[in-house]
DNA sequence: GCTAATGTTTGGTATAGACCTAAATTATGC
DNA sequence: GCATAATTTAGGTCTATACCAAACATTAGC
């Protein structure tokens, strides 16, 4: 994760991630295409993108599977996601409205902010929508 | 403002207004593009947008001026700004990093959360680049 | 009050992302 | 091993953003 400033997949493509690494073993362009109401041919493009920056792997007919660096970013987007929603629930909003309105914007939120969040928060263990791991976090040896 | 959720405008364009009421009066194409180092003719079309959405009164060689809704946007998007950077400023960044970062995801942010936010804060009337004001609040009776 | 310099707009082009339909290709279930 | 289902390819749309060159309007100088 280093070298990461969590801005480097468009909101949609994140999404994609998102969805495949929480599916866990290989996942179908139909199984994408019907989850985000896309028509197949979208997401077969957007996967080959996702591949060529080294996301995913993509076998032609065969489905994607989450490479070693998706499932350390698609990790990293769960964990700012949750920070970001626990921060707004300590900002007066309800639990759902929280997490709803954290992924209108969560997207366009660098690690460095998160981090500091994470930190001001005190590391905190559980948010709204699920748990928070730490493993990407500044604070874990892990990562330096 | 009622009605009015903060993701009418695109992050570009919401900068052109909030450049174009912060210079006050009547402002050129040329003042525009000189500040965003972009053309002048990307200026035109971005103020005629701006125009055809009743934010700004462009005529035509002879610059714009910001109209009332424009005037109460820019309000509220100079606001959002302020609250959100306090927000990260009391999570942990600097005032310059928490103003910095603001810019980059503030235009996703929702008038109701930016309202949250503001409770939460206690309405406060000073943030890290500048004053806050309250008259697009949702506490105050103006807006109701 | 005309001309030159300056400022602005028009019209055309480009890129990136997200999306679609239809046709072609590959895989799978009997 | 063939028909059907899943997937990809090809070719296109649309929006937002940006650019340039050429046409045009305005203003300033004389």
């Amino acid at each position: 994760m280093r070298g990461v400033d969590g801005l480097e997949l468009s909101a949609k493509r994140a999404e994609y991630l998102k969805y495949i690494f929480n599916q866990g073993d290989v996942v179908r362009t139909t199984d994408i295409s019907t989850h985000f109401s896309v028509a197949p041919s979208t997401v077969t493009k957007t996967l080959e993108d996702l591949a060529r920056s080294g996301f995913v792997e993509h076998s032609p007919y065969h489905g994607v599977r989450i490479s070693r660096r998706g499932r350390e970013y698609a990790r990293f987007l769960i964990r700012r996601h949750r920070l970001l929603a626990l921060m707004l629930s300590r900002h007066g909003l309800s639990p759902d409205a929280a997490c709803r309105e954290a992924r209108s914007f969560e997207w366009y939120v660098n690690k460095s902010v998160v981090d500091s969040i994470c930190a001001s928060l005190g590391h905190p263990v559980m948010s709204v929508c699920g748990p928070i791991e730490h493993d990407t976090c500044c604070c874990c040896p892990a990562d330096r």
